[in-house]
DNA sequence: GTTTAACCCTGCACGC
DNA sequence: TGCGTGCAGGGTTAAA
């Protein structure tokens, strides 16, 4: 889950459960529930940080959700690859992997899912928050005000790393994976292993206008629901981004722009797909 | 400073 | 049919 799929469930979040009372948490009992909230060293000590209090707000930073509690307590939420948190009700049987069970006051309940669990579940205090090393190392987001070409010109300039990788570092950049990387990548026309410090003017506009359009069509489109892989919004429902892809798992099929193959090839240890004929 | 690889985990596609 | 293998992916960390 990237940028996208993230803003999704924070704005399904926001519409759905801030104003809503928690009453009550369980923490299933299979051993991975356990790595879900691998940061509390008891399955009671994190359902009573939010059992009794109101969600008063839901905020997202880089990948993560920020859920603020009533009495100034921060559930964090980041989804790894394969989490999910979905509505539910209460005779509803929990779909395998659900982890986390939190029924609301308000009747209706919310389950975190995760087969692969490389995501987790966490809480603190707000005021500690700065505290979260993985939080606090996060750039700014793509889609802010504050992002400007300038200061994103700027830090190009400062590295010396191929594009790809550097676009999915969250230190640099805050939100992209290996699609969104891609599909940005394609937009502005370059190659995943040009240096960022060789981009030239036009070339560094083009891809602040590839990372900004992109993201934005995508959380329009409400993310990117592959066949192999389970991205649902809050109400279980996919997304509708994944007829837009221009070359993310497309490899073999002609380009969308001038009919060349998609070619792929592994960077740093992930597939990464692009137009020989379109990026340079 | 940058890059690579390993690690965590499950489900699925693949070949034999 | 059934098994083993490899891959997918986000982020951290240690090593190169």
């Amino acid at each position: 889950m990237e940028l996208p799929e993230v803003e999704v469930m924070r704005r399904d979040l926001e519409k759905e459960v801030v104003g809503k009372r928690i009453k009550a948490v369980e923490v299933r009992p299979q051993r991975n529930a356990m790595r879900v909230i691998r940061r509390h060293a008891r399955r009671k000590e994190f359902s009573d940080r939010l059992a009794g209090k109101k969600v008063t707000k839901v905020d997202r930073k880089g990948k993560y959700i920020l859920m603020y509690l009533d009495d100034g307590d921060v559930l964090i939420v980041h989804f790894g690859m394969s989490g999910q948190l979905i509505r539910g009700q209460k005779r509803q049987s929990l779909p395998q992997h659900t982890h986390v069970v939190m029924e609301f006051q308000q009747g209706g309940d919310m389950r975190y899912v995760d087969p692969r669990t490389f995501g987790e579940m966490f809480v603190t205090a707000a005021d500690e928050l700065g505290k979260v090393r993985e939080l606090d190392h996060i750039a700014i987001d793509p889609l802010e005000d504050t992002f400007t070409w300038q200061e994103f010109s700027y830090e190009l300039g400062r590295r010396a790393s191929k594009l790809k990788p550097l676009l999915m570092d969250q230190k640099f950049v805050s939100g992209l994976g290996n699609i969104y990387s891609d599909e940005v990548l394609f937009a502005a026309g370059l190659k995943h292993d040009r240096m960022s410090d060789s981009l030239s003017s036009q070339e560094v506009r083009r891809l602040y206008r590839a990372m900004r359009e992109t993201l934005q069509d995508a959380v329009r489109f409400r993310g990117t629901t592959l066949d192999d892989e389970a991205y649902v919004d809050l109400f279980g429902k996919p997304g509708e981004f994944q007829s837009e892809l221009k070359v993310y798992g497309r490899k073999g099929l002609p380009c969308r722009r001038c009919r060349t193959p998609i070619d792929s090839i592994k960077v740093a240890g992930r597939t990464s797909y692009f137009c020989p004929q379109c990026q340079s």
